[in-house]
DNA sequence: ACCAAGTATATGAGAGTTCAAGTAAATTGA
DNA sequence: TCAATTTACTTGAACTCTCATATACTTGGT
């Protein structure tokens, strides 16, 4: 009953794997190296120093971040602990937690972001022509409106 | 110095952040489901049951699986365990080490292959037009071409 | 006011990944 | 021929992620 990948789409699924992963793993290595922190963490700072007063509650960090909620708490956690994010009790919610970007937290994603902007560029953006780049763009919406929530 | 990303680059760079980590997430929650493995896993099984007579080197196993040397031999020490793979010693070389499938990770493998193909066209294939297949294709192979090695 | 159900987050255990270092065998070359 | 280098692979520790569970608070009926 199975329809299997035939000959191009196969080729295509291999493609998209390797490709996806080998920019993943040029992103974690540049972020890793430069910066000391995985790609996760670093989308945490930004989400959090792109907020008003770049502070955020838990639930929705995680959505703008792409983390789960579990996965958040641990890092914060770990972030907690480096002094680039500090937490607030929620007051007119009192489970809630407000991640807070230090400083300190936002100095450290200052000095992440050139390096790391140069590896995107580098990994993607520097090998395609502007009209893969658009296609790309579309590509990517779509899957991210289907498969989202 | 830094050329940031602009509003569109920014859009597009997001928008496959996304896709790309939807898509690994249902397939990985996919085979961890029905299939109890990774889908690291699978690609190693997938190598395996691809190549003649079911073996293969370490060295090269990692290539094809996508695979750093020690991500394989941790896995395939835990696949060892299950029974699904053998290692025997390498004749002519005797540092290398050479990964065989067994009958039962033959057939693990075999069990799984049904669900996860449904997953990846349910996740990709299916929500792209052809000529978004066709254009992904193309951009996959660039990238992978560029960053390859 | 109370209790059941739902929501927000944290936590712990288990598993996979990475990185650096370790072992063993092959190769190079003086 | 033998020391130095390189190659093939493994190992251990540190870290992150996932999943299941726990905790604390809120909300919606009754």
């Amino acid at each position: 009953m199975t329809r299997w990948l035939d000959a191009d789409e196969q080729r295509t699924w291999r493609n998209f794997l390797s490709a996806t992963q080998l920019v993943n793993e040029a992103l974690d290595r540049q972020l890793q190296r430069d910066a000391a922190m995985p790609h996760a963490y670093y989308m945490i700072l930004v989400a959090l120093s792109e907020a008003p007063e770049r502070r955020m509650r838990m639930s929705e960090l995680a959505a703008r971040a792409q983390s789960s909620q579990s996965r958040l708490s641990h890092a914060v956690a770990r972030l907690e602990e480096r002094g680039w994010v500090r937490r607030d009790r929620c007051p007119e919610d009192r489970r809630g937690n407000i991640a807070v970007l230090t400083d300190d937290g936002f100095a450290a994603i200052a000095a992440a972001a050139p390096g790391h902007v140069a590896e995107v560029r580098r990994s993607l953006f520097d090998v395609l022509t502007p009209d893969q780049v658009r296609a790309l763009d579309e590509i990517c919406a779509t899957v991210r409106n289907t498969l989202e929530r």
